[in-house]
DNA sequence: CTGTTAGCGCGTTCAA
DNA sequence: TTGAACGCGCTAACAG
């Protein structure tokens, strides 16, 4: 109802300027009287006193605030990485603007835009736009710039990825260790780096067990339709590419999924026409998400460290943000090996 | 590097004033000459100027920004309504702050605060611990807030609940039309007002029936730990609620979990004891999350429209601040039975 | 159509 | 230890 209540209400009330108010209200390190300070809190009490940020932050050139662009908070691989950012974000006393992108070019943008003329004191992004050019532009407004998950090469970025060629080549000689020879990888479009470095790594363990692969093994699905992106939309695309493997031929023995998400879609499929898992096919997926532990079967899945992922690259951020300047700019989180229960050795005769 | 540039600074080279500049490059609708405007957005580009909404949102008293407050985003649950809250703000120009309480009071009551202070226009939460009391802080403060799942009784407040009450007695009634007598309800702590609809429901629906259930078909959890909360958590809670439930000497048909990641634990812990479902137990669960669709068997569940409930908030929120007056301040969404494959016609013999 | 002035709420000189 | 004055960047009121 009434007006807001700004120090000098409180200033007025206790006979001192307000700026004595502010030093008190604000704590700084600024002597003022023991007497006078307790006044002053007390009245602030009273009054409810909440002071308003906009005004100190305008004043200090200081949003204390980062920004987070994602392509969907509904996706739980994000989620998880999200949630690591925040708790950090928390602990050093600032907030999180959070923006979704659901992979349109144009929102991104939007949000770059926004996320600088609010003042964001950094960002951390995941992103499928981002280049060097479009960091000069960060760099001149001095905004920090943490880019995680998808890395940018040859860039002079502070970033933290993940090492998806060698969790490929990891999930590979995993299936062939197995006793797999025909091994299909299912795959979301490769218009990514992180997705690009799986496939390489699918690739390079085939070539180094001298198994040369049917080109219809590998199956890519077409660009999802905007606003369906995300768990669904991948589910799908893992349901429609194990049918058009089932109708193969030459069928292989094991699928690899480039992330849990088409995993359960191919696992669901292969449930549907009948086909048991592991017994008659093997399905290992990538990312461990939370998910796939509750399944049945439960995924075997390279593990990806999405939470440490968000707290890494949040240190990282508040470092710089500190002034503590890192010479490493580069971190490469690595893949670890998830044994569960989709992955079943193929004796020699079902070769 | 160089200081940010403003709009003074472009007003010098154009030998305009600011209050110029501002109303050209601020869409005013106040009246500048083609020529002028012109001249400024050119500078404006050249500059590479950016406008500091802390400067004008002081000004203005406005921070275009709503504050959102939820138990966790990793929750799918929470994450799809958050989704529809967002698509609303972005088409009306705003920003969300959000914030994960992980059930904790004292984080709840720090970020309702750094959100007063950040001079949110308006807030949305599902809050446990929200009452009446709290609320006239925020009307106070012209904060317009709408609270969302969680009903508060009696409040003259802005909400959007779920007939979880209505939800709870469909879920049991279909297990009673399937031939099921013997009906466990499998919960999480009735600590909150989703809940204990949900118990109210499948109590009446029992009573209706005219059947009495064993008390010890009751099975409620403990509170979970803070920081393990979230999904897996419940999914814990699921299986060790259907240990106890499995070594009972009288046997349930039929399990209604409280939601759905709850029900996901109870069909995996049947499905480490070799009980099959539907064929040995039927089970149903509560919120139709999108992962409902995507195990095997895909999930009988009551449908909760999270989509909807957050664009419906946001929408109530979106009008209040534009100023039009709403007579209805309680929406109640319905919920609806989604059939699938988890529940089965018991035959008179087997019960 | 344009410019001058004032002030949003706060923190920081500088002087007392 | 305290206060007066100024300015962060922007916009609204008023005057021309």
């Amino acid at each position: 109802m009434d007006k807001p209540v700004t120090i000098y209400d409180i200033a007025k009330k206790v006979n001192a300027s307000a700026a004595t108010v502010s030093r008190v209200l604000s704590n700084s390190s600024y002597p003022v009287s023991l007497e006078m300070s307790k006044k002053i809190r007390k009245v602030a009490e009273e009054l409810k006193y909440s002071p308003n940020m906009l005004g100190r932050q305008l004043k200090k050139n200081n949003s204390m605030t980062i920004g987070v662009i994602i392509p969907s908070i509904s996706n739980p691989f994000y989620s998880e990485i999200v949630l690591g950012i925040e708790e950090v974000a928390r602990n050093n006393g600032y907030h999180v603007l959070l923006c979704n992108t659901h992979q349109s070019l144009e929102l991104e943008h939007e949000y770059l835009q926004t996320l600088i003329e609010k003042q964001v004191n950094g960002l951390i992004i995941s992103s499928v736009i981002l280049n060097k050019d479009m960091l000069s532009e960060y760099i001149r407004r001095k905004i920090n710039v943490v880019s995680i998950d998808q890395m940018i090469e040859d860039a002079d970025i502070y970033q933290i990825g993940f090492d998806y060629r060698k969790g490929g080549y990891m999930a590979t000689s995993h299936l062939i260790a197995k006793g797999h020879r025909k091994i299909a990888f299912v795959t979301a479009p490769l218009d990514r780096p992180s997705r690009k470095g799986t496939y390489r790594g699918y690739l390079e363990a085939l070539e180094d067990y001298g198994i040369k692969p049917l080109e219809s093994w590998l199956q890519v699905s077409e660009r999802g339709e905007e606003g369906i992106e995300g768990g669904t939309w991948e589910f799908a695309i893992g349901k429609k590419l194990t049918q058009r493997l089932l109708s193969l031929e030459q069928r292989p023995t094991a699928i690899f999924a480039c992330n849990d998400m088409i995993a359960f879609g191919v696992i669901n499929e292969l449930n549907n026409q009948g086909i048991e898992v592991p017994g008659e096919m093997s399905v290992i997926g990538f990312d461990n998400i939370e998910m796939t532990q509750m399944i049945y079967p439960p995924l075997t899945t390279i593990g990806h460290p999405k939470y440490e992922m968000g707290r890494f690259a949040g240190n990282m951020l508040f470092d710089l943000l500190k002034g503590v300047e890192s010479n490493i700019k580069e971190v490469v989180l690595q893949p670890k090996l998830i044994e569960r229960k989709s992955v079943e050795v193929l004796l020699d005769e079902e070769r």
